[in-house]
RNA sequence: GGUCCCAUAGCUCAGCUGGAUAGAGCACCGGUUUUCUAAACCGAUGGUCACAGGUUCGAAUCCUGUUGGGACUACCA
């Protein structure tokens, strides 16, 4: 690494000239802001206390150093208390030349000692997905991508919350419809026809509550004793028991509800390595419930109910099984984190789930904890922030819900409608074409998505279908398709026949060589913040450098053979990069668009 | 009431382990194509980094307070 050479080399040149002791550690040194000239600043501010000098001396004096004693050191330039340092040209050559075809470039190496489980997706099976989804969807997979990238050995797995009032709510209406309709029958996706019947129950429900209301009955009173709710509640009940019938019915819909959710996700690219079901896992958290009372750190209140008093921990007293005996959502989730860990045996348990459950997850690892469990600490909760819309948050019950489905059939739509406009792609089959275009459209919405650091809300304007110039998915697929056309033109090259005295270092090939150093440190970044926006923007710096590196020098046409040569070795580098680090999104990148 | 999160250009977002003149894209205005893909490139306009204090050589970044917005605080999931 150059940066280590440099540091230790500062290290020496403080040591030498101040007689100051300073590890590695303690010196910074970051890539030089584009205004200035130089390559890596190192600021001498901190270490004026100790040289005794002013920031300029001081700064010339370790240049000086540097300069005399480092062989990456070329010249060096003072502003204030920066030392912008300038390395010599065969650093650059070096760095090209190891890895301008290297296909892990960037990655670390596999480290099967460390195992993380990511959960992500995590639907209820009561209605189809919408973008909320996406944006977890895509968060999941990508965040896999990345702690894959840096070496740990990753699972990925799907909790579907397939059991509970939700779901009861779906089959009643679809059994008092008289159960005729079926997704063969309708031509209708499974999840979408069992979302029809959720509408439906509420809207019947709704209009009994009102009825209720109006006979005198207080809101409350009204919402737990409409016709429609007992009988969900009477299901439910059926369901804990047993019932044969019942069973059969909630299998069936499910069943079409998965396959729903199975379109979507292949369109989505996304796949998991494991489903838990919590119709499977809830029983074993009572278990654990039970194993916590007997340890005493759960505690029973006067109805039968269980606690857990967290009052210690600055959270309140946490209900983990219902008088009644039933479990609530915390009860299976206790369950599947001790069945993940007996099937896995990660030491790190990511949770990709919306920041409205961050009181939630902070409970599930206390109680974990508290259970002595060796897994509790590995417990992490991926807390993303909400896809807002420009009127607020998604309600299904008010229609501005952004159903999945439509959303990348719209994209689509319009990435075909632009393709066609711009008519480059003469000569595709029918079959490339149609792919091409749901690369794009698909391009563009993960991207869209993924740029932004995940902890943070986002805005979606539907009204604003999403762009495909300026930092979009599109604009580096572009890029990569303008990178594989010259390397097609170019044909096969020798990298041994480079001699580097012919070739000339200019302003935008060093721009981008700088910026393609940075990849396997973006991505140790990516995966430390667990966050995809930090590949996105990276690659988007990329796609910049690269094309303003070939709007300002040609490539096939240059006539010194050996600066030819160097630029196309460049833009295979460049082509990789962009398309290893989209592979990290889940987005793919066109060879021609 | 309590806990937590957020506030940067007209809009959407970067930058936050303290460093140089706070950056992009979109929108708006102007320019670039006999030359390797113009989904591109170049330029102009646009800022009290919510507000007020503090810490220090230096604060969008760290600390405190204020204001505004959001989430959670269910025997829902």
């Amino acid at each position: 690494m150059i940066e280590q050479e440099l540091k230790q080399h500062i290290a020496q040149a403080l040591q030498q000239l101040y007689q100051v002791q300073a590890a590695t550690e303690q010196i910074s040194i970051e890539p030089t802001k584009s205004d200035f000239k130089g390559d890596f600043t190192f600021v001498v501010f901190p270490f004026l206390k100790q040289s005794k000098k002013g920031p300029e001396q001081t700064a010339n004096e370790i240049g000086t150093y540097l300069s005399s004693h480092c062989a990456l050191v070329s010249s060096f330039n003072v502003i204030k208390g920066f030392l912008n340092i300038e390395l010599g040209n065969s650093v650059w050559f070096d760095f090209l030349h190891q890895h301008y075809q290297q296909p892990l470039f960037g990655f670390a190496p596999a480290n099967s000692a460390s195992r993380v489980l990511v959960e992500y997706s995590s639907p209820n099976t009561n209605k189809p997905l919408h973008l909320g989804h996406i944006r977890n969807n895509l968060l999941g997979y990508s965040v896999a991508e990345l702690l894959k990238a840096n070496g740990h050995t990753v699972f990925t797995c799907n909790l579907i919350n397939d059991r509970g009032i939700h779901i009861c709510k779906s089959m009643l209406a679809w059994i008092k419809a008289g159960m005729k309709d079926t997704p063969e029958n309708t031509g209708k996706k499974g999840d979408k026809l069992v979302g029809d019947y959720y509408v439906a129950f509420d809207k019947q429900y709704k209009s009994e509550m009102k009825a209720l209301v109006e006979k005198g009955m207080t809101e409350e009173e009204a919402e737990k004793n409409a016709p429609s709710i007992l009988e969900a509640q009477v299901l439910l009940r059926k369901w804990e028991a047993g019932d044969s019938e019942t069973i059969a019915i909630w299998k069936k819909m499910n069943g079409w509800v998965y396959d729903g959710f199975d379109v979507t996700y292949k369109k989505l690219g996304v796949s998991f390595d494991k489903y838990y079901y919590e119709s499977e896992t809830y029983l074993l958290g009572k278990d654990m419930v039970k194993e916590g009372l007997d340890k005493g750190v759960f505690f029973t209140k006067e109805n039968q109910s269980v606690w857990i008093d967290l009052t210690a921990d600055g959270l309140d007293q946490k209900l983990l099984l219902r008088a009644d005996g039933t479990s609530v959502y915390i009860t299976q989730d206790i369950g599947t984190a001790e069945l993940k860990y007996k099937e896995f045996a990660c030491d790190k348990s990511i949770y990709v789930v919306g920041n409205e459950q961050d009181y939630h997850f902070k409970v599930l690892q206390l109680v974990m904890q508290k259970l002595g469990k060796p897994y509790a600490p590995g417990i992490y909760h991926l807390s993303y922030g909400m896809v807002e819309l420009p009127h607020g948050k998604m309600k299904s019950r008010e229609g501005t819900v952004v159903d999945a489905d439509d959303l990348i059939d719209e994209m689509i739509a319009t990435a075909t409608e632009t393709t066609a406009a711009l008519g480059k792609t003469e000569g595709l089959t029918e079959a490339a074409l149609k792919e091409l275009n749901e690369t794009i459209a698909l391009g563009a919405l993960k991207y869209f998505i993924l740029k932004v650091d995940p902890r943070k809300k986002m805005l979606f304007n539907p009204q604003e279908s999403i762009d495909f110039h300026g930092n979009t998915g599109p604009f580096i697929q572009y890029t990569h398709a303008r990178i594989r056309s010259v390397l097609r033109n170019a044909g096969a090259i020798n990298a041994e026949e480079l001699n580097r005295n012919e070739v000339q270092l200019h302003e935008p090939e060093k721009k981008l060589l700088e910026l393609l150093y940075q990849y396997p440190a973006t991505i140790k970044d990516a995966g430390q913040q667990m966050s995809p926006g930090v590949v996105a923007n990276y690659t988007y710096e990329v796609a910049k450098a690269f094309n303003h590196f070939y709007h300002e020098l040609s490539i096939l046409k240059e006539s010194n053979t050996h600066q030819r040569l160097f630029r196309i070795m460049l833009c295979t580098l460049t082509g990789h990069v962009l398309k290893s680090a989209f592979g990290m999104l889940g987005i793919q990148v066109p060879e021609r668009m």
